[in-house]
DNA sequence: GTCTATACTTGGATAGAC
DNA sequence: GTCTATCCAAGTATAGAC
């Protein structure tokens, strides 16, 4: 499957024309998932759009499946770091929530959601892909869960629902809603939805009932 | 598109032989969206899992997309009058809220919510196919509208949400959850979380929180 | 590493026999 | 109304020239 050094680091071992035409085809593959979806995702769509050869793409990842995967290690990379960034700068779960909401809009609007879900739902007809898929959105509810654990206090959690099961509920709230909006083209009516949610945890802080209590300071 | 008679009636116009293959297809159509998702439901697929020959399906429909909508007509109509049927026996929030779980459990096992996602996303590469399923959609949308109407007191939406948006919602976290369950194989996840929202609102419900107001009766 | 050419498979769709 | 046969387009994948 790899040919030389790792897929995921590609050293000096790698040429730099090497190196090009794989991210491009990977960018490319990002691309055409997001306008064509998986059923569209052929190799020949792939490489017309990245400017090469369809060869390229065995030659480079073995099949169009390997290059599915690679592309959503790329988005899934790109987007985990950008969520890990704005939540370290988060002060408060309200502040959190302000930043998950305007991330989330970036999601819809660039279509980095779409890959998600057009992956998700086009593994149903490529064997084994479904398990590749699932080990690579695990991060997603991961990240999820330790943003949840960080921001909320554990007898909140107690009372209500383990930060396993809202960090499964917030994804599948993702997904939902990339799809809906991604189906009518309007992505108000989710935004909107996210705003209310949003509101309501800001208030929920405010009344001091969501923070976790500060590790024992005099009052 | 259609040949003789309207497509959703088959009158006695249409002999029994015609009637029995357009169901039978449409059927074996369902079976194959859930089994092998919108890209592995080709006209050869169906028809080889109908027992027929792969002509007929664009005999009888013109086109696998249109097949693919009648599968989800029949899909809906079934499902939605099964949400009808339920929901005319609840008489409280939390009546209503038990057997949304059922339902939904239902849904997840036998593969009914597989189809709404598939075809919501296989739509991406077919143009024009996103148009019509997006009305279709709706239906589903509308019917969730109206049960909240009917069971939430009109002044806890003012505070929260209007009922579109809460429909909205509630579809997004069905496909969703179906979306993950399915990616995992593995349900009990999206069924906890639901059963624990269940609970949720049975006791806001014996709170008095969420039911209107009985129209004015002696206290 | 990249391109051309090609073998093979599957799918959409139609024509015509029965 | 159903089936066989067929055409054509598109896809995966490989071999070999450059």
């Amino acid at each position: 499957m790899a040919r030389s050094g790792s897929p995921s680091t590609p050293g000096p071992r790698v040429s730099k024309a090497s190196a090009d035409t794989r991210s491009t085809l990977i960018s490319a593959a990002i691309e055409t998932l997001k306008v064509d979806g998986s059923t569209g995702a052929s190799a020949r769509a792939i490489a017309r759009r990245a400017g090469c050869n369809q060869g390229l793409v065995f030659y480079h990842f073995g099949s169009v499946a390997n290059l599915l995967l690679a592309a959503l290690d790329a988005v899934s990379a790109d987007r985990l770091a950008q969520y890990g960034a704005a939540a370290a700068l988060a002060q408060s779960p309200s502040d959190l929530a302000n930043l998950a909401e305007v991330i989330f809009q970036e999601d819809l609007d660039a279509g980095h959601a779409t890959v998600l879900v057009e992956l998700i739902s086009g593994a149903s007809s490529m064997p084994g892909f479904g398990a590749e898929v699932a080990t690579r959105i695990e991060a997603w509810t991961r990240f999820a869960q330790s943003a949840i654990d960080r921001s909320i206090d554990p007898r909140v959690l107690a009372v209500t629902a383990p930060s396993s099961e809202l960090a499964y509920g917030v994804v599948a709230m993702y997904l939902g809603l990339e799809m809906l909006s991604h189906l009518n083209g309007d992505r108000s009516q989710a935004l909107s939805l996210f705003g209310r949610l949003n509101r309501l945890i800001t208030l929920a802080d405010a009344l001091g009932v969501l923070s976790p209590a500060p590790a024992k300071e005099p009052t």
